[in-house]
DNA sequence: TAGGATTTGTGCGTATGTATT
DNA sequence: TAATACATACGCACAAATCCT
C-alpha cells in the first residue's frame, strides 16, 4: 500500500509524507477519536524516529486543522463543532461544482478503472456492512476524482475541506445517527452515475452528481435516522 | 504594531505567529523576491531564536507555498508561473462572490474606520506612488474584509489564496507591467463603491464589486501596461 | 573523481508550561 | 501553597545531502 522501501533510498520529504498520510488517516478513519491525545514520544517510537521530524507532522496536522498542540498538557485530536461542519459543506458544495466548471480534464483510464473497482467494493460492503471500510472507500474516490480538475488551488482546498469533515461523518454512523446501509446504497449509486456522466463526457454533470450527494449527505446527517429503518 | 511585549510574557504560540506574519509581509512585500535564499541560521540570530522554532515557520510557510525547502541545498522563495496564477486568481473570483452569498456578517464599525483610513491613505498614494506601502495598504484591505463573512473555512482559503498571488501582482508593478498610478486609482474607487455598498447594507453587492476588480486587476496584468499611458 | 564547504534534517538533553497531589 | 510528574518547546551538536573546486 504505502512506500516499501528500505530507508536508505528514502528522502527526508518521503518520510515526512508518509507518517503525515499515515496519521491523517489515523485520524480520519477514527482510530484517533477527536479528544484524543496523540503522544509524540510514544508515535515516535512506533515509527521508529525521533520526536523531531514526528513534531514536524503534527505542526502540519496542526495547520491543516486535525490536532491542536498545547504546551505542557498535550497534543490533541480535534473535534468539529455543527456551526463549522455546516460552513463547511457548505463551501464543498460550491467548489464541487466548481470541478466539473474551473479547468476540467477528462477522466483517465485509470481513474475509470479505479471507479469501477470501488463501484465493486461498494456492492460487496452493500451485502456486508463496514464503517471504517467504507469511509476508507468513501475517501480513496474522492481523492481519485479531483484529478478531474487541473486547478491546483481547487484541488488543495477541496482535498482539505474534505479531510477536515469526513471523520465528522463518520462519527455519525458509528453513532448510529445514519444508517450505514443506506450511505452505501446512495454511495454506490453516486459512483454509477458519476460513471454514466464520465462516460459520455459530460464532466459538468459528474460535478454535479457529486454536489447533490454532498448535500444529501449533509442533509441525511442532520436530520438524523429515521426510525423504522434499519 | 506588533506585539511589544517582554518575552517573559510571550506564549510559544505567540512567537510563531509574530515571526510567521514577519516573513510572510516580507515575501509578500518582495523584501524577499522569488528566488532568493532564506538561511535559517542568519534569520534565527536575527530574530534571536535557534533554528527550532524558525524551522518551524518556515515549514508553515512551506505548506503555504511560499517557500521550499531542499535537503543540502537551502530554503528558497517560491515563484508563481502564469498557468497557476491564472487558476488561483479563477478561484479567487468564486471566493469573492461566496463571500457575500455565505454567511455573510454585517461590516462593524471598525471594519468601516478602516476602509475610510485606508481610502485616505490611498488618496495620499494616488498624488505619491509608492509601490510597498500601496502593496501593504491592499493587503490590509483584503484581510480586514474577511470580517465580513462568518465562514471561517471561506476565510482561511481566501487569505490563502491571495498571500499566495499578492506578490505576482507588486512585482508586475515593480517591473512597469501594470501602470501604479492607475492601479491605486482603481484600488481608491474600489474602496469607495464598497463603503457606499457596506452603508446601505448590500453585502453581496460588497462582493460583486471585489470579484469585479479582481477580475479587472488580472486583465490589467495580463494585458500589460497600455504604452501612451504614464 | 574526490574532497571540503555549506545547507537542511535528525537526535537528544534541557527549559518551560500545566495539572495534580 | 508548594512540590512533583509529565507534556510540549527549545537549543545545540551531529548526520545526511548537495554543490563546487
Amino acid at each position: 500500500m504505502t512506500l516499501d522501501m528500505p530507508d536508505s533510498l528514502l528522502t527526508a520529504r518521503d518520510r515526512f509524507d508518509r507518517l503525515h498520510a499515515d496519521l491523517r488517516a489515523r485520524i480520519c478513519l477514527l482510530d484517533y477519536a477527536p479528544g484524543t491525545r496523540l503522544s509524540e514520544e510514544t508515535l515516535a517510537a512506533e515509527y521508529g524516529v525521533s520526536r523531531t521530524p514526528l513534531r514536524r507532522v503534527l505542526a502540519r496536522l496542526e495547520s491543516e486543522g486535525l490536532v491542536q498542540s498545547v504546551h505542557g498538557v498535550g497534543t490533541f485530536v480535534t473535534d468539529v463543532d455543527i456551526e463549522e461542519l455546516a460552513q463547511t459543506y457548505q463551501i464543498r458544495l460550491e467548489l464541487a461544482e466548481m470541478t466539473g466548471r474551473l479547468s476540467p480534464v477528462p477522466p483517465s483510464p485509470d481513474l475509470m478503472a479505479r471507479l469501477a473497482r470501488a463501484a465493486d467494493r461498494a456492492r460487496t460492503l452493500v451485502t456486508a456492512p463496514d464503517p471504517r471500510a467504507f469511509a476508507q472507500l468513501n475517501m480513496e474516490v474522492f481523492l481519485a476524482r479531483l484529478s478531474l480538475t487541473a486547478n491546483e488551488a481547487l484541488r488543495e482546498f477541496a482535498e482539505r475541506l474534505y479531510i477536515r469533515t469526513a471523520r465528522i461523518w463518520l462519527k455519525s454512523v458509528f453513532s448510529s445517527r445514519v444508517d450505514l446501509a443506506e450511505e452505501t446504497e446512495m454511495f454506490l449509486r453516486e459512483i454509477e452515475e458519476v460513471e454514466a456522466a464520465l462516460a459520455t463526457g459530460d464532466l459538468h454533470a459528474a460535478a454535479l452528481i457529486q454536489r447533490a450527494h454532498i448535500s444529501m449527505s449533509f442533509t441525511r446527517m442532520k436530520t438524523g435516522r429515521r426510525p423504522g429503518r434499519g
